[in-house]
RNA sequence: GGUGGGGUUCCCGAGUGGCCAAAGGGAUCAGACUGUAAAUCUGACGCGAAAGCUUCGGUGGUUCGAAUCCACCCCCCACCA
C-alpha cells in the first residue's frame, strides 16, 4: 500500500514507544504476514479513547497484510492489572465482568476487517482457555517460568511493592502471568509472533516473550505505543466534563466531534498522526497551509472529521456536523422544526418540561432549574452568567431580572414551533428544553 | 512500641479566640480579545433568587463568641526502636 515500511510508517508517526529485538523485529514483520495481538480489558461497559490508539495500530497492521486479533480480557478483567496503578483496585462480578466482554467484543469490532482473504481478523477472549485451568497445572507448567525476583523488578509494579501505605495483593501481582500466558497460548493456537499495547504494557508484554521462548520455544516480539501526551500537561482523553468514550451512548458523536475539534493547536498534528489513516505526507501539507494562513487553522475540522468518521460512521459524523452547524452558525431563524427533532435524537442534550413540570416552574428559579439540568455545576453559576448576559434562550438574551419568571420563559408563546426552547449558557453550553 | 510534625473549602496552602465563608496560588465557570484556539486582561468561585443556611478529621467541653483553647478518639507523615 506504500513504499515505506510499516516500522517507517509508525516510526514517522510517532507511534512506536519501544520494541523488542529492534531490528529482528522489522525483518520479521516485512519478510511475511504475522499475526500479532493486542489486550482490551472489560473494566467498563466501552472503550474510552485511549484505547483508540492501539486500535488504530492494529488496524494499520492489517492494511499492511498482517493479521490482527483483539483479545478482550475475560479472565484478566476478573484480575484487574496493577501496572502503574497507584492502588489496588475492587473487583467487579463476574456477571459484570462478562456483560462489558460483550460489549467490548463489538466495540472492537468496529476497527479492524474481518473479511480479508488471507489476513481476516478475529476477536478472542482470555477467559477461553483460563477458566478450565487448575490451579496446580497453572502453578507448576506456567508459575515455573517466572522468577519473583524479576517481577519485583519491573518498573510497573514497583511504586506499589516500595510505595509505604500501599501494597499489592498475590491477585493482582499474578496478573502478568495471566497475560504472559495469552501470549503463549495465542502463539500456539494462532501462531502469533507480536504484542502490541500501550506503554504501561510493557512488563506485561515482555513476561510474554519470555514465556513463550520457554514454554514454545518460539522467538515472539513486542512493541509499545506512546502515551499520548498534550502540550500543556493535563491528561489527555478527559474534559471537564469527564472522559471521553467510544461508545455513542456514553459520549454522543457530537460530544465527541467537538472535543476533537477543541484540540490544542500545539498538539492537532501530533493528533492527526496518531488518530487518522492521512498520509503522512498529507498532515504535513495540512500543516505547512495552515502555517502559512492566517486565522484559524483546518487541522482540527480535520481531525474532527476523520476521527469521528473512525468511531461512529458516517451517519453519526452527519449529526455531529448538523448540531455544530445548527449550534455555532448562529443563525436559529435557519432551524426548522425537523431540524429540532434530529438534534434532540441526535445526541444534543434535552429535558422534557411536562405539564406537572410547567406548574412547578412559578417557584423554581431559573438558576436552579439549568443548574439541575447540567449547564452549570450550581445556580451561583448560572447567576454569574446572568449577570454577564451569557444566557440566552431561543437567542434572546436574559438577565438577572428574569430570574424568577420561567413560567413565562418557557411559555408556549416563546417557544420555537411552539414546543422548543434552545438554552444556551456561554459560548458552548447547549441544551433543549421540549414543551 | 517511642519521639516529633500534621489533618483547613475541588487541589496545593495561609490562618493560632471576634475584623473568617476563611489570605495566596492552581483548577473550574463567565466576560473581553480571538479562531467554539493559545496567551493576556476582568469578574465569579461553600449552598441559596433572596432572607438566610452549613463548613475548617470526629465527638464532647470552655467562652458572650472557636478553624483557632481544653479532653478524648480516628487517620497521615518523619525519625528512632
Amino acid at each position: 500500500m506504500s513504499n515505506i515500511t510499516l516500522i517507517e510508517e509508525l516510526t514517522s508517526r510517532g507511534l512506536i514507544a519501544q520494541m523488542t529485538s529492534e531490528s529482528e523485529l522489522a525483518e520479521h514483520l516485512e519478510n511475511q504476514s504475522v499475526t500479532l495481538y493486542c489486550g482490551f480489558d472489560p473494566t467498563a461497559d466501552s472503550l474510552h479513547i485511549g484505547s483508540l490508539v492501539p486500535l488504530l495500530t492494529l488496524k494499520r497492521f492489517q492494511q499492511y497484510g498482517h493479521t490482527p486479533l483483539a483479545l478482550v480480557g475475560g479472565a484478566t478483567g476478573l484480575i484487574g492489572d496493577p501496572s502503574f496503578k497507584a492502588q489496588e483496585r475492587k473487583l467487579n462480578d463476574d456477571a459484570t465482568v462478562s456483560d462489558w466482554v460483550e460489549k467490548l467484543k463489538a466495540q472492537v469490532s468496529q476497527f479492524i476487517s474481518f473479511d480479508e482473504a488471507n489476513n481476516a481478523a478475529q476477536v478472542v477472549n482470555n477467559l477461553d482457555w483460563t477458566k478450565d485451568l487448575d490451579v496446580l497445572t497453572f502453578l507448576r507448567d506456567v508459575g515455573k517460568h517466572f522468577s519473583i525476583n524479576q517481577m519485583v523488578a519491573k518498573e510497573s509494579v514497583k511504586q506499589r511493592i516500595d510505595r509505604e501505605g500501599e501494597g499489592i495483593s498475590f491477585t493482582e501481582f499474578t496478573y502478568m502471568i495471566l497475560q504472559s500466558y495469552d501470549f503463549q497460548q495465542l502463539n500456539l493456537s494462532h501462531g502469533c509472533t507480536l504484542q502490541i499495547g500501550g506503554s504501561d504494557q510493557w512488563g506485561n508484554i515482555t513476561g510474554g516473550t519470555e514465556l513463550t521462548r520457554r514454554m514454545n520455544g518460539n522467538k515472539a516480539f513486542g512493541l509499545t505505543l506512546p502515551l499520548i501526551t498534550k502540550s500543556d500537561g493535563t491528561k489527555f482523553g478527559k474534559t471537564e466534563s469527564g472522559t471521553i468514550w467510544l461508545s455513542a451512548n456514553k459520549t454522543s458523536p457530537y460530544a465527541f466531534y467537538q472535543f476533537w475539534l477543541n484540540s490544542a493547536d500545539a498538539d492537532v498534528y501530533n493528533f492527526l498522526r496518531y488518530f487518522t489513516f492521512l498520509s503522512i505526507e498529507d498532515i504535513a501539507r495540512i500543516e505547512a497551509e495552515d502555517a502559512a494562513a492566517q486565522g484559524r487553522p483546518q487541522a482540527q475540522a480535520i481531525l474532527a472529521k476523520e476521527v469521528t468518521k473512525l468511531v461512529h460512521a458516517e451517519t453519526g459524523l452527519d449529526a455531529a456536523m448538523r448540531i455544530t452547524e445548527a449550534l455555532f452558525s448562529g443563525n436559529l431563524e435557519d432551524l426548522s422544526e425537523a431540524d429540532f427533532k434530529q438534534l434532540a435524537q441526535d445526541g444534543l442534550p434535552m429535558t422534557e418540561l411536562t405539564a406537572e413540570a410547567i406548574t412547578g416552574l412559578s417557584e423554581m428559579p431559573l438558576t436552579t432549574l439549568l443548574a439541575n439540568e447540567g449547564l452549570a455545576a450550581s445556580g451561583k453559576q448560572i447567576k454569574d452568567a446572568l449577570q454577564r448576559n451569557a444566557v440566552s434562550i431561543n437567542g434572546r438574551d436574559y438577565g438577572v431580572q428574569d430570574n424568577m419568571t420561567c413560567v413565562e420563559i418557557f411559555s408556549t408563546a416563546n417557544a420555537l414551533f411552539q414546543r422548543y426552547h434552545l438554552v444556551k449558557v456561554g459560548k458552548k453550553k447547549h441544551h433543549i428544553f421540549v414543551l
